[in-house]
RNA sequence: GCCCCCGUAGCUCAGUGGAUAGAGCAACGGAUUUCUAAUCCGUGGGUCGCAGGUUCGAUCCCUGCCGGGGGCGCCA
């Protein structure tokens, strides 16, 4: 069992560690010896480079080191032969008896071969945090989509993960909200639309402060009257978050996202004071016009104010109290934020602040490009942003009309169905299957695509195999797969076969780099490569034995294909 | 001024020390009496921003420059 749980680079890694010692014994680092998957099947399945980089230390031709080492390896029931080529490289090619018992290893596995190194750590993932009274628009999809994925990859492997949706509900603007609420309210428009509604008074009262002084001074009123516990100011702010609430909870329905914890950063409150005390005693804050200061001038970063001169907290303070609550109450090993890449400044001030405070944890900032449109910078105040509703609604309403062309005969209810997690999953891959920091810019037509490379073509792929297995049972009701050998008869499945072993790593990999993209990277090229076969070989068609043999390859790329798009949070249709 | 990202095919993007740099879209040519054509097969398309350097080997690492984006004391 503990065989099976190691992935094929391990496998031969440690191998060719092995040969190497044998040949070289300490005369040699052998740690850095790895092997990787070649990109052209002309050279194998895996190649390995080290003789290259051992020349130098040995003081040998590489040609010379990679011949000696295949000519006097210890055979491995993975390996059908080695070959050198180019100036060294150390051609492996696996044995086609082992990777079908491999692959047949898979049948059933409903974790697609993924080990689970994680047990017994534990992971906080702080992702899509949204402010309290204002819309989700398409700016926030982001950090929910690529958090969500990275906290299915990391549960997956086995980590207990805390999820923590560390909503923005305490801050400056809660002033010009109440203000907002309470001179120009249409309760009408509060109850159809809550929080369009809200940010309309928001930026109406935002308006009116910037050019009337009065107006601002009496939103800093409210809110001094909010922070220090004034009964109507609080039952106000309590009422905006749990109309904001109500309103993220039905867009995470439709996403599929689930928090361990939703922990505004008002959770934190009563331990801001007691952070800054920390930070005097341990002599790290000063006051600097009349604001408290740390400088981190020997970090090579600048100063951080962690008290503002009225008094008010900022959010350093407020994240520092929130990682020491973290650590206490979940002591995990490390704690991940998803965020863009405008906080990377305010995440490494208060890294290194919390190091010099003693705090041990690992912290991460995975900070992703920004999202803009294709004239304009993504802005709030131009107003044009794109509801986030407004773009799933779009999603969903074009994923029923490619339905409803292509499958007409399908209910109305179940083609709705279908829509909606094609239209989901169009828009969920559009956004994962890119390197996280590169800036998106937001056309419709991308994130919308539902064919190529795009969340749609993996599920209709997942789809057609759904249909090869029922229409075998329909065909061959006596056929029993469960009994039925898997066989490797032809180059398509072969490259199929090595795809699927590679899955683990593919994740292991994908969650240490945190870019859910490596798996869609990986999804794509599986499909791909399926669709090649399902097009190219004949299943049903095929032969007794040969048939049952590749219908149960299909059930293992299913497993494999449903396994990994649940990992990016897109649902997989029987039928599309 | 300083710091962080990005610059790869007409467009949108993968690839981040290995062999001949890949997809999708767009263009063009094929494939459906057949397991779902949202598919498949093929063709054309590149000084990997520019210039140096390190290396057996650089799109990838280092330095400089050019172009774009973001950030830099009381927002979060």
């Amino acid at each position: 069992m503990q065989k099976q749980l190691t992935t094929v680079t391990d496998t031969l890694a440690t191998w060719m560690q092995a040969a190497f010692t044998a040949l070289y014994g300490e005369a040699i680092d052998v740690s850095g010896v790895g092997v990787v998957a070649t990109g052209n099947a002309a050279f194998g399945d895996y190649q390995c480079n080290a003789a290259m980089g051992l020349a130098k230390v040995l003081k040998v031709a590489p040609r010379v080191i990679a011949d000696r080492l295949v000519a006097e390896a210890p055979p491995h029931e993975a390996v059908a032969r080695l070959e050198v080529a180019g100036p060294g490289f150390i051609n492996i090619f696996l044995a086609d008896a082992w990777l079908v018992s491999r692959v047949a290893a898979l049948r059933g596995d409903p974790r697609g071969g993924v080990p689970q190194p994680g047990q017994g750590r534990t992971v906080v993932m702080d992702y899509s945090s949204p402010n309290i009274a204002k819309p989700m628009h398409i700016g926030h999809i982001r950090s929910t989509i690529i958090g969500n994925a990275l906290d299915r990859m990391y549960r997956l492997l086995g980590y207990r993960v805390i999820a923590d949706n560390h909503i923005g509900d305490w801050g400056t603007q809660f002033g010009i909200i109440i203000m907002g609420y309470r001179n120009f309210l249409d309760r009408t428009a509060l109850e159809q639309s809550p929080i369009e509604e809200l940010e309309r008074v928001y930026v109406k009262s935002y308006e009116r402060a910037k050019a009337d002084e009065g107006w601002m001074t009496q939103c800093r009123r409210e809110l001094v009257k909010l922070q220090a516990g004034d009964p109507e100011n609080t039952a106000l702010w309590k009422q905006f978050i749990a109309l904001s609430l109500g309103e993220f909870a039905r867009i995470y329905k439709r996403l599929g996202v689930a928090f361990d914890l939703v922990r505004g950063e008002s959770f934190y409150n009563d331990r801001l004071a007691a952070m800054i005390a920390l930070l005097e005693e341990k002599g790290l804050a000063t006051i600097s016009e009349g604001a408290l200061c740390v400088f981190l001038e020997e970090d090579g970063l600048p100063v951080c104010i962690v008290r503002k001169s009225d008094g008010g907290y900022n959010y350093a303070t407020s994240d520092l109290a929130t990682v020491f609550s973290r650590v206490e109450e979940f002591a995990p090993e490390k704690i991940v934020y998803v965020t863009d890449e405008r906080q990377q400044l305010h995440f490494k001030q208060f890294f290194t602040i919390s190091r010099k405070l003693g705090v041990e944890t690992r912290l991460d900032h995975v900070w992703f490009g920004l999202m803009r449109l294709p004239d304009a910078t993504f802005s709030t105040r131009q107003g044009n942003v794109i509801k986030l509703e407004h773009l799933l609604d779009e999603a969903e309403r074009r994923a029923f009309e490619l339905i409803s062309t292509s499958s007409p005969d399908m209910k109305e209810a179940c083609r709705r169905e279908v829509a909606r997690a094609v239209g989901i999953g169009a828009v969920k891959y559009a956004d994962l299957s890119q390197n996280p920091q590169t800036t998106v810019t937001f056309t419709w037509d991308k994130a919308l695509a539902l064919d190529g490379n795009s969340g749609p073509y993996l599920q209709y792929a997942y789809a057609r195999i759904a249909s090869v297995r029922d229409k075998y049972s329909e065909r061959f009701p006596d056929g029993d797969l469960e009994a039925a050998d898997l066989l490797l008869t032809g180059p398509a499945e072969r490259d199929l076969m090595i795809r699927l072993l590679r899955f683990p790593e593919v994740v292991m990999r994908a969650a240490d780099a945190y870019k859910p993209s490596m798996v869609a990277d990986y999804l794509y090229e599986l499909a791909q490569g399926y669709s090649s076969f399902y097009q190219n070989v004949p299943f049903l068609k095929a032969e007794t034995g040969i048939r049952e043999s590749r219908v149960l390859l299909c059930g293992v790329i299913a497993a494999v294909l449903r396994r990994g798009l649940d990992l990016l949070g897109i649902e997989t249709p029987e039928r599309i």
